[in-house]
DNA sequence: TTTAGCACTCTCAAGGCGAGAGTGCTAAAT
DNA sequence: ATTTAGCACTCTCGCCTTGAGAGTGCTAAA
């Protein structure tokens, strides 16, 4: 990381604009025609060499143009992130979307895969708000048929599970509702801990619900609870550089895999950095699937309540420049969304 | 459509048979050697020219071995699809996991498309099984936060429906569950048409909620309810045929838009057809997108109450043989859990 | 410090060539 | 009337060569 010149730092940021948009290495010449600098070829050859040394540009082969190294892309990268906004038209489109769309975070969700998969031409990935501390608020049992009852649980913060119950024997309807409403006026408010810490309640249905509860909460704590949205995979499929599919497919298995998905994201961002950005540029040699990919991700919601994850994957030379905003954008959009849920007001 | 002889029937049968698992165009010289016919090359020859005239088999190039047109396809699984059985250790695995899985629609589903994606190294799709009739059971209204409300609506059969409500002002929550009381008495057991046809409630409250249930169950009956579940989606990047990747494009967007593919599953098996297998080969010329892949589909669960569909896309030579006789035992299988779920006992 | 000039290197597309695989046809054999 | 052997023919595929083009690094002059 020695210093560039100003000079090296433009040449630098032209280079890279310019293999993101053709996806090809890039000279001397192209670039002073095609950026009408006030260089000759020449000089410009000496900065890309000086470049090259300093580990931001490569050449792929002996007498071929530059392209990127890693480095060069996180410079590249460290350089627009804050410059980058998206246009207010393209934000208001993607504003009306979310209040058009159903009120119900399964929907919201899915608009804001759909929307950073065309937005970015890449894969993106949402997942839905999680809580944290997992407070219980109200249960439902509802019996459906028989021994089969649906219990109907939701947490502080909207977050809702769902399931179907088998008893030992049918019971009824009321006596369900009895159950619910004792658990109800016990539980409310209480995290895992203080739930698990109550006593054995005497009437063995209250205790066998009590323990499902008590898995649930434990699982929504634990997990990133379930669902992962994804959207636009195939757009990778039509970058230059997956053309023979093999690295393309092992990016992709990756996004189908939840569980590695998963360990990714839990790993990449901690829960209270809500509002920055991180980008991943060749999966930093944590991932190897990941090495001819980046990812842009970021954190939304509200910190210690709840919060969850969005991103998006492309090649190493995906637009930084127009997916960087969209995710910005889109993370706040989802903040603000959590906290009119959860303000209620 | 004349007849075959049986000579040539065994010959295309092998054909078919050698090019699914090779990829590679299959000639006289190597059916002979492979498969020690008791026959020269030039007999086989002959009969390889036949079947080429009777549209069964075409060579890609002059010169070049057979490979099966849509027509030798459709032969071939017309020959295989009621003699294929599951090996039964494999039949006892999948069993097996669906009995350890939680039960869980949301689970079952994402169960059998896992399975169903490995089994036959294809594309699965499975769809949640869903109401015809769209019956009102029961729907509970848990205030959450201000004026938010989340209402779960649970249908006969045990479809189950929530969404976030925003009041108009604040509500209580006894007065949310009376709401909810009064709703339950006078809905259970009717159909969307009967709902229809109540006279408006005097009450604003109940009549806002009755509005909204109707809108739900509405939704629940056209669609086929929301989620489709897919997996395996890098398998068929793997396959030699896509390796140029742009086919596999056309093919797996078309299982991206949910649009389409709800489209898609909807008109090709009608509902009332459960049990039996539909072979897709081709596209049919109905979709242009899938004219180099196979589908294999089957509609489970219980006819007229509640059916859901199930499948696997592959490339045109897929594994009928592995594929057809998983998804029918997977159909089965989930059949019998929807039944159990239904009847209660 | 910048630039012009030049020799050098490497890729990439096009063309040529030979091997190999497979066919269709004809004539002999069963 | 089938089946088979033999043979000429066709087409692909991999390999090589070759030439054009793009781009570099170096040196020497501005």
């Amino acid at each position: 990381m020695p210093d560039l010149t100003e000079r090296q730092k433009t040449i630098l940021m032209l280079v890279i604009r310019d293999y993101i948009e053709t996806a090809q290495p890039v000279g001397s010449n192209a670039l002073v025609t095609r950026y009408h600098l006030d260089l000759s070829s020449a000089t410009v050859r000496n900065e890309l060499s000086a470049l090259d040394e300093m580990g931001y540009l490569r050449q792929p082969h002996t007498s071929a143009g530059r392209i990127p190294t890693e480095e060069g892309y996180r410079f590249f990268v460290g350089q627009m992130m804050h410059q980058a906004e998206l246009p207010e038209t393209v934000q208001h489109t993607i504003t009306h979307q979310f209040y058009q769309a159903r009120p119900d975070v399964d929907q919201w969700m899915t608009l804001a895969a759909s929307i950073l998969a065309h937005q970015s031409r890449g894969v993106s990935v949402v997942t839905a708000p999680h809580t944290e501390q997992a407070l219980f608020k109200h249960v439902e049992l509802i019996s459906t048929q028989g021994r089969q009852v649906l219990m109907v649980m939701v947490m502080a913060g909207g977050e809702v599970s769902q399931q179907i119950l088998t008893l030992a024997e049918p019971v009824s309807q009321d006596k369900l509702s009895q159950t619910a409403a004792r658990l109800n006026g016990l539980l409310a408010g209480l995290a895992v801990e203080a739930i698990s810490a109550l006593p054995a309640r005497s009437n063995p249905l209250d205790q066998d619900i009590l323990t499902i509860i008590l898995q649930d909460m434990q699982r929504a704590k634990d997990s990133i609870s379930g669902n992962i949205y994804t959207d636009g995979l195939t757009n990778v499929l039509a970058e230059p550089e997956f053309a023979e599919s093999d690295e393309a497919r092992r990016a992709l298995r990756l996004f189908e895999e939840r569980a590695t998905l998963q360990d990714l994201l839990a790993r990449t961002t901690d829960t209270s950095s809500v509002g920055g950005l991180q980008v991943l540029i060749g999966g930093e040699g944590r991932w190897e699937e990941l090495s001819q990919c980046s990812m842009v991700l970021a954190r939304y919601g509200v910190p210690g309540l709840a919060t969850g994850m969005l991103g998006v994957l492309g090649p190493m030379r995906m637009s930084y420049a127009k997916t960087i905003p969209t995710v910005r954008f889109v993370a706040g959009l989802l903040s603000d969304l959590v906290n009119d849920t959860i303000a209620g007001e």
